[in-house]
DNA sequence: TATAATTTTCAGAAATTACTGAAACTTCAA
DNA sequence: TTGAAGTTTCAGTAATTTCTGAAAATTATA
């Protein structure tokens, strides 16, 4: 396959980026072209127009169906295996976002809770499991509002987005509702 | 310095996931040792305690301080540099906050830009700028979001955090809300 | 200004990570 | 079964990144 100059720096850009994502430079690329595919590809279709070695593509396709980023699909008549990429661009921005966060914080929580299961044995460790509480906490709620983001609808997905310089009314909003709501219950 | 085992195995972590926080291992490994340090420690202090090389010890506070995440301080009477991490959990939420943006976000944005300024020539370009602006639009809205966290206060971060599992709730109420508040900044 | 204390730089070595391509494997159809 | 079409694996090599340590630069003090 033959791509435009313009996709052609756009694929090599995303390579670039790739690693500053957690992939290597190759994946990036593989993913950007299925990204702008209109059709799936097939790993040869891949390899040749990266210029890439096959057995590469193959690694590389391992590691984003990892992600759960792409899908194999299959013609009728054809035993070829084609990759396309999952979904809308909010399947992609979730998947992203679990992933990192299965990889990024995932296990430095759970290494700072056993790290905060003991008793501080000095005033060094006391005051060093201030801090980690802290940042433990801190990456607890940004867990919770991920897992929360994973169940918003895309249209809720929208509207929260969307709200971005409306954060501080978000705010506001929540006092009056909240309260609301919690007068409510505990009728 | 020397550091209780449970520390130093939260400092090792924080080397292994330095890599996919954006930097390296010593990098990773200081940074921990500077959030935990109740004091603030000299180059040749984390040097010894880590078992780096002085060289590597100056490289990694440059690029600590390039995200702005160490600063560095003086004792009356002593030339030495003194490091130590920035303030708040919030302050530390916030810088790498904006520097992931800046090294992740940022330079993608800018050339998806430049890619949409021109007219697809075909319709490969034409299905394939419709996927380049969905990505555009959606970090462009993240890139928003960032912004506005940023000017947020630690208490009303404090809030939004822990508001996480009202989120749905709250943007089912979002219409009738945003019309009340409109209504009345109208009149 | 000289010198001692400290930090930075950077060439090369070491460690890590990515990539190739040929061989092994799998799957299907005849 | 056999073999053709396709995929995966993995040992070895290439490329990249990180780290060291000695030399150069900087800064403060006498």
């Amino acid at each position: 396959m033959n791509l435009t100059p313009n996709l052609t720096s756009f694929v090599m850009h995303f390579g670039e980026m790739g690693s500053r994502w957690g992939f290597n430079r190759t994946v990036g690329q593989m993913y950007a072209l299925l990204v702008i595919s209109a059709e799936p590809l097939t790993a040869n279709d891949i390899a040749e127009t990266l210029n890439i070695s096959r057995g590469n593509v193959s690694m590389g396709l391992k590691e984003l169906q990892s992600w759960q980023l792409v899908q194999v699909s299959h013609q009728p008549g054809d035993r070829k295996d084609y990759f396309r990429a999952i979904g809308s661009i909010w399947d992609m921005a979730k998947r992203v976002m679990e992933e990192r966060r299965k990889r990024e914080i995932d296990p430095t929580l759970s290494l700072l809770r056993d790290v905060l299961l003991d008793k501080p044995s000095n005033s060094q460790e006391q005051h060093a499991q201030q801090r980690l509480q802290e940042i433990h906490d801190l990456l607890e709620s940004v867990t919770k509002w991920t897992n929360e983001l994973q169940r918003l609808s895309p249209d809720n997905l929208n509207t929260l987005l969307k709200l971005s310089s409306g954060v501080g009314k978000v705010l506001d909003m929540k006092d009056k509702f909240i309260g609301k709501e919690e007068r409510k219950e505990s009728r």
